[in-house]
Parts: structure tokens; sequence; C-alpha cells
RNA sequence: GCGCCCGUAGCUCAGUGGAUAGAGCGUCGGACUUCUAAUCCGAGGGUCGGGGGUUCGAAUCCCUCCGGGCGCGCCA
């Protein structure tokens, strides 16, 4: 990148400094550049002068020193020192010239980063108990997770994906008990769902579309091998509907796991072990606790139950292991804010279980409420008030959705208004990303349809040199630093308002150069500046997984 | 009470140490004989919740107060 080179002649300068007693060099500064954000502030600027500075005189005295000692180049046109210190540079055109280039060249790493080059990440998000129809809150989750997960991959990670079932405990047994008063209501017999049971419609629908499966073999079983049998077709509904949903959503996992497989693999009960052996736990009443608040957590926690039963935490325990046993160098789960509370005591395990802390990294996702013209739905999966996913898909598509997701932190809380979201579908900024990319695929297939060949490597770049066309390329430059701060903060909001910004200056050189002209070396350089556009557009919405139309 | 997150334009939100704080929607005014008007141009709109501090420089960091959300189970 044009920073890189741009430091090391900045730091030559400073070497020399140096080396002339005018600047002490103990913790030498790091050398950052950032675009400036007015254009008579020159193409890129460095603060390095008021770093270097402090307690060691003048800012602005310093940043001359600097500009009189750079190395010769034939990259730099002029350096400026302006405001209380600043270093602007003003670049030979060239250097965008290059950004075209290798934005339309696959192999020229545009847009990609070396950043987590062998390191391996696991990232976990939406994850949840099958006891329910994917709702909007998922939603969030997995357009977060799903792009998160792409961006670490673009900057060189080798990423999978992975969702857990927490398939078993109290929520599943009511699940199995409420399935089997619906089962047997379908054959008209007397049954009550449960007191905190689940009494949404799909119930019903999971227990018809079981009756019609297996009949009525089990009206007259034993009950608790009724709540058995229902528990486990029930699940397997769930999970089955639930890749469903989330697939047409665009999103898919690498590793599906089940709670339920770390208790019968014996996972469960080695990661119990190794804490014990580590002296990590102590009985009490009966119950089995961790000792967490030698750890960081404000109270220690319940690993298994008085009656015997491991809690959710102990298989979070196994869990973990079970992770970084498949050799995966970091761990990064995505949860709800209202499992906040729970991060303490699970990186107590981590260190517990001897795995270093910053190996692990919980992202906390800020809730999600829900509305309905206005008024507040108070989400209950028992109660059967939710809003599905799927809902969400039919009334305003796949795109429109992710990228209300993701257009915003995750650290904000999300006022949801289904009504509002299908009333302003349309008005939605994606579209308007995606009709930037649409015309220029117009553009490309009249040129096609002219006998016109849109080459990039030898077009006439230096013909650019309109105000719109420079605003433009110097907006492409921009992806490559916001593909890598987007992936290291974990904000894929970033990508989203990038886009935004790149097709609307994309909308100011339609708007004022014409491609398709008799002057064919203007429109060859056009051309080569519409791929380069074109695909740079893809590449950040498929980033946020969004497609990137090619008529609209 | 304690912990985490949030408070920025009428609304929904970006921006977390730099130069004159931005976008979309909404409002008002204008532009289609044109490579796609799902577009473009212009206008209006701000005590960055309040106060104090650190810094050459604070929406951004620290303290404090106010307001809102979430959590503080042998539930998940």
């Amino acid at each position: 990148m044009i920073t890189k080179t741009l430091a090391d002649l900045v730091t030559g300068a400073l070497e020399k400094l140096g080396a002339e007693g005018v600047l002490s060099m103990d913790g030498a500064p790091e050398v950052a550049f950032e675009r400036p954000k007015r254009r008579e502030h020159g193409d890129w600027a460095t603060n390095v002068a008021l770093v270097a500075a402090k307690g060691q005189g003048n800012p602005r005295a310093i940043a001359e020193a600097i500009v009189e000692r750079l190395p010769d180049n034939d990259i730099i046109d002029r350096a400026e020192v302006a405001g209380p210190g600043f270093l602007n540079f003003h670049l030979a055109p060239s250097w965008l010239h290059d950004v075209v280039r290798r934005a339309t060249d696959p192999y020229s790493g545009f847009g990609r980063h070396r950043l987590g080059e062998g390191q391996s990440i696991n990232v976990e998000y939406v994850s949840s108990n099958p006891t329910g129809p994917v709702n909007v809150v998922s939603g969030r989750h997995a357009a977060v997770g799903d792009s998160v997960s792409n961006l670490l991959e673009a900057v060189g990670y080798s990423v999978t994906r992975e969702f857990y079932w927490n398939d078993m405990g109290r929520q599943i047994e009511l699940f199995g008990a409420s399935i089997a008063a619906r089962y047997l209501q379908h054959f008209g017999l007397e049954a009550d769902v449960p007191e905190d049971g689940y009494r949404g419609d799909y119930v019903i629908e999971i227990a018809q579309g079981i009756a019609r499966e297996v009949g009525d073999k089990y009206t007259d079983a034993d009950p608790a091998e009724r709540d058995r049998a229902m528990r486990e077709l029930g699940m397997a509904r769930m999970l089955e509907a639930a890749r469903v949903s989330l697939a047409r959503f665009g999103t898919s996992f690498g590793v599906w796991t089940l709670e339920s497989s770390l208790h019968e693999s014996g996972a469960l009960e080695a990661g119990l072990e190794t804490l014990r052996r580590g002296d990590w736990t102590y009985e009490e009443e009966g119950a089995l606790f961790f000792k967490s608040s030698e750890l960081g957590d404000d109270k220690d926690r319940v690993l298994v139950r008085s009656n015997g039963q491991p809690t959710y935490f102990a298989a979070d325990v196994a869990y973990v292991r079970h992770k970084f046993e498949r050799g995966f160098d970091t761990l990064i789960y995505l949860w709800g804010a209202d499992h906040h509370g729970s991060v303490p005591r699970f990186m107590a395990v981590v260190e517990a279980l001897g795995f270093e802390r910053k190996r692990v990294e919980v992202e906390i996702v800020q809730m999600v409420s829900l509305l309905r013209a206005g008024e507040a739905v108070r989400a209950s999966k028992r109660a059967g008030v939710i809003v599905r996913l799927d809902e969400l898909v039919d009334e305003v598509g796949v795109d429109a959705a992710r990228y209300t997701f993701l257009t915003r932190s995750i650290d904000a809380p999300l006022e949801f208004d289904i009504e509002l979201a299908k009333e302003q579908a349309p008005e939605n900024p994606v579209f308007y990303v995606q009709y930037a990319h649409a015309r220029i695929c117009s553009i490309l297939r009249r040129a096609a349809g002219e006998g016109v060949e849109a080459t990039v490597s030898d077009a006439p770049l230096e013909l650019l040199t309109h105000i719109s066309e420079d605003a433009l390329m110097r907006k492409l430059d921009s992806f490559e630093v916001v593909v890598l701060e987007a992936a290291q903060r974990r904000a894929p909001q970033r990508v989203a308002r990038y886009v935004e910004e790149l097709a609307s200056a994309f909308s100011g050189f339609y708007r004022d150069c014409q491609v398709l002209t008799e002057d064919e070396r203007l429109t060859h350089a056009r051309l080569a500046l519409c791929v380069a556009t074109k695909t740079v557009i893809a590449d950040g919405l498929h980033l946020l997984g969004v497609s990137a139309p090619e008529r609209m």
C-alpha cells in the first residue's frame, strides 16, 4: 500500500534527525497516515511531528525538518506543513492509477490483508435452543456473524462458522411436553400444554407433522416415553427448519454442534475433571461449584446441580476445550446482551482450563427490541410471540434485511419495527448501492454490444483528470483500509457506510463524465474505472452477505 | 445497589485523540429528448445528554451527575 511507502520515506527523515541529534529517537513514534477530509490538505497526511514533539519542542519546526530531510523519490509531488504541525503530502497522480489497476486484478490482493495469515478462528453465532423458529433477533446475529466472518477471511484468517444447539435441559423438556400435548389434542384426546410450556402455533404445526409421520402410536404410550419421542422428533424438525430459514437468509455454518453430543462423548465429564484436578471446584449442599470468584467473577457458579444434573455452564466448559482441541487459535463468540453477565464466569473457565484469555473474545450484540407499527412487542418464545426471520425475508427481502442489521454498530440497541421495515424497504440504502453496480453493468453491456472491450491493464488512465474521476479513484483507494479496520474492530457497518460512499462517488462520476464517447482512448480509460468500481462495490457487498445484481 | 451497553440533526444511525462533526429518511426548492430518474443538484436543520478534568488538540480518554436498555438463577 502507498502508506507503507510513505511511512518508509518519513521514517528515513526521522532517522536523519535522530542521527543529527535534533530529535531523540527513544520510543520512535509509529508513522501513521490518514486521508485528510479536505482536498487542500493533500492526498495523505501524518501527525508524526505532533507526536514526536511531545516534550521535545515545536511540532511545526520538527515537521519542517522532516520535510527538508525526505529522501529523494518520485511519489511525493510536494510536502507541506499545516496547522499545528501536520505533514500534508500531495502525490503524483500515478498512485491513483495503480489503485485502479490493482482493484481489478484478482491477484493483486486489493482489499485483502495478511493480518491473520496462518491463524484459525472459530466464530460461533446465532446459537440457541431449538424450541422455536429462527426469529429476527437471530437475524441480526446471523447477519453480523456472517459479515464478521467474511471480513476475517478477507484479512487472512482461516475461519470456521459454528452453530451450537442447546438441545438439553428444562426448556427442551417443556418443549417436548408441549408438543406431546398438541399431539394428543390432534387425535381428539384431552391434554394441556404445561404451565410454563410453549404455546406458539408452530408447536401445533410440529405436532401435526409428527402425527402425519408416525401416526397415533404414541397416544397410549407411557407419558414419559411419549414426551421423549415428541422431544426428539420435534427437535429434529426445529433443527431442519432453522437450517432452512438461515440458508434462505444466506447464512450457512461449517459446523453444527449439539450440546447433547458433549454429554454423550464424555467431553462434559472430562471438562469437569480438569477443573477438579486444578482445584477449581468444591461441593456444597450437594452441588458442584466452580471457583469463578477467584478469577474475576462476582460469585462462584454451579456446574452440577444438587439433583445431579449438569448446568448449561458445565457444557460450556467442555465446549471451550473441544474447540481448542480442534486446533483453533482464537474463539469468537457473538452473544446477546442478555447474556453479557455470563462473560466473567466464562472467561474464568478459559483461564482455569489453562488457556490464555486473549484467545477468547466475546462480542456482545445489543438487544433487538421489536415493535409493530410503533407498538412494543414483548417477544416470548414460550407465549409464541415472535417475529420470524422468514416473515422478515418474505416482506423485505434478504438484502434489505441484512443491510438494516449491518448499518449499525453491534453496540447500539436496535429498535426493529417490522411494519416500518416493510414500508421503508424500498428506501433502503442497499438499493442505492446495488443500483450503482447494475448501472455500471449496463454501461459495460452496452460497450460490449458496440464491440468495445473494457481492458484495464493497458488503459490510458492518465486521461482521468476530471475532479469526479479523481474523487472516485480516491474513494476506491479507501477500500483497503476500510476492510482492515472493519475486520479488526468487528465492525461491518464500516463496510456498509463505505459502499454507500463509493456508490455516491460513482454517481458523481456518472453525472459528470460520459463513459462511452467518440474518443476511444478516453472511453477506454473510463471503462477501466467502471470495471474497478464495479469490482469493489461487488466485493464490499459480498463482505456484507448482500448480492450485487447486474440488472435492476 | 452493583456490572455492561447506549445518549450525536425532526427520525434511524455513522464517526472513539486531529484540521470546518457526517449519511440515509423526512421537510422545502429545482433537474428527465441523455451510458438505467431505484438518480442528481440546492436549501434548511447540531448546547455531540449536563458539568468538571487530561491534552497543542476531545463527540472520542478520565471523573461525576442525569436519562434509557440489559444483566445480577442450582434457567438458557
